[in-house]
RNA sequence: GCGGAAGUAGCUCAGUGGUAGAGCAUCGCCUUGCCAAGGCGAGGGUCGCGAGUUCGAAUCUCGUCUUCCGCUCCA
């Protein structure tokens, strides 16, 4: 299943089309028009979802024994979004200039004269607020007013103290969710790379604040660890790379920075953030609720706020990542090199033609065999070449081919997707031999 | 939000004032002894949406929504 040679980008276009003809991904909305900046998941795009977010929690949670998860509420306190500092840093003031018609940020200005044409035509300072307001019960008043999370990190910080208490954790450990959240990006777009909705998986993993040198040692250890996750999961090398900030190109909440970029069809884009965040999340809060979250050491009689080392990504653009890493288009045929692990479908069986009830018969009862342990997905129609194809164009990694002399010999073909090399495999042994190699 | 381009069947498009079309895809039947695009048939569109002009609008005008490209933005 390994694949080495580097495969050429693909456009934006390519993946775009492919997503809706195979039913991967629509605009929402679209028969009403659609919505800017949201997007539906179809019946093939949401099974790989569903796998991008189990392979980060299986290696993230599952796998770990210091890391635990939460799924907490979309709606919180508005207070919350104070102590972050959202409400008052997630917007920017903004001119236009009338006359060439570009864009500043007002705190960018020196005068009033627009830097780039010279004119004294700019347009009075605008808030762009990127939270989206909603109210909680039927009265709209100010005191009702609530936000949608634009992030799910605070959700992890507010319950920190219930979360370590009842999983009995001390750090260094982790928090981990998967969950929506919700920007109101002036401009939305690039497919699903940036949109107005869409999910995040994040870890907050927690660590004693002192010694520095200790908390920077987990910060590498978790830039390389995701480094490391998304050549695992198939990724090419030569277009991922690592981004480190430092100084004043850092956040305001960040001690050190390191951006996961992808090599896009429109360029470098970033792909994960693994943060260094210090105290800075805690503190605000223990500032804002008049709470004490410092943990208690047993053992060393130590109370401690701790540091936080967070690496977080985006479900959707880690799935348009790996819909564009995989993407081949060959001479004759479309492939998704997917990994198994993300791959939609598993295996797809087929008889070889439909027009012999007993292949057909046996075809479906292979397929119903293997359903409970591994995705698996049918088809009769046209002939197999045809269906070959398909499966290709949406990564299902092997093709499980019942003919007549399988009838005889109890024998089936499977086929693997890359190579296209076909091999026989009894039918008793088939569960086996095809998890043997899903997990290869 | 600004400028440019574009929206007709699931997809690619034809149709420029007079009863909505093609190819591919989908579905059904037949065919098919392992790498797609054989045969026959069927379904599917108030031409993005809303107004206006006209005897009559997919076609002309205005508005609006969405997409793409370029700005701008993305703690």
């Amino acid at each position: 299943m390994t694949t080495v040679v580097s495969r050429p980008k693909p456009t934006m276009e390519e993946i775009t089309a492919l997503c809706k003809r195979r039913g991967f991904i629509f605009q929402s909305s679209e028969l009403y028009g659609g919505v800017n900046g949201a997007w539906d998941y179809g019946p093939i795009g949401v099974e790989l979802k569903r796998n991008v977010r189990d392979a980060w929690w299986r290696d993230i949670v599952a796998l770990r024994d210091d890391v635990v998860g939460l799924d907490s509420a979309i709606l919180m306190a508005p207070a919350v979004w104070r102590a972050s500092g959202h409400v008052e840093n997630f917007h920017d003031l903004m001119v236009d200039c009338k006359t060439c018609k570009k864009r500043w940020r007002a705190d960018h200005l020196t005068s009033d004269r627009c830097p780039s044409c010279g004119n004294q035509t700019l347009t009075e300072p605008r808030t762009f607020n990127m939270m989206f307001k909603t109210t909680i019960g039927a009265m709209e008043d100010a005191s009702s007013e609530a936000f949608l999370r634009p992030e799910t990190a605070q959700g992890i910080f507010v319950d920190f103290k219930l979360a370590y208490q009842t999983a009995r954790k001390r750090p260094p450990f982790g928090i981990a969710q998967i969950g929506k959240a919700f920007r109101n990006e002036i401009t939305p777009g690039n497919f699903i790379f940036r949109s107005r909705e869409f999910e995040q998986m994040e870890l907050e993993f927690f660590v004693p604040p002192e010694p520095e040198s200790e908390t920077m040692r987990w910060y590498e250890y978790w830039v390389n660890e995701r480094y490391e996750w998304w050549l695992r999961l198939g990724v090419q090398a030569e277009r991922l790379r690592k981004t480190a900030y430092a100084g004043k190109d850092l956040a305001h909440y960040s001690k050190a920075t390191t951006d996961l970029e992808y090599d896009f069809p429109f360029g470098w884009g970033e792909l994960e953030g693994i943060a260094h965040r210090g105290t800075f999340d805690l503190a605000q809060h223990v500032e804002a609720s008049g709470k004490d979250l410092a943990y208690f050491d047993e053992e060393t009689k130590e109370k401690y706020l701790p540091a936080v080392i967070e690496p977080s990504l985006g479900v959707d653009r880690a799935l348009l990542v790996f819909l564009l890493d995989a993407y081949e288009r060959e001479a004759d045929r479309t492939v998704l090199h997917l990994h198994p692990r993300l791959a939609p479908f598993k295996i797809a069986v087929f008889p070889l033609v439909r027009n012999k009830p007993d292949i057909v018969e046996l075809a479906r009862r292979i397929e119903k065999s293997l359903r409970p342990t591994m995705r698996t997905t049918f088809d009769d129609s046209g002939n197999v070449g045809k269906r070959y194809y398909r499966q290709d164009e949406i990564g299902t990694p092997f093709c499980v081919t019942v003919d007549y002399d399988s009838l005889e010999k109890h024998d089936v073909t499977v086929r693997d997707r890359d190579s296209k090399e076909q091999v026989r495999v009894p039918v008793d042994t088939l569960g086996s031999y095809l998890q043997d190699k899903l997990n290869a």
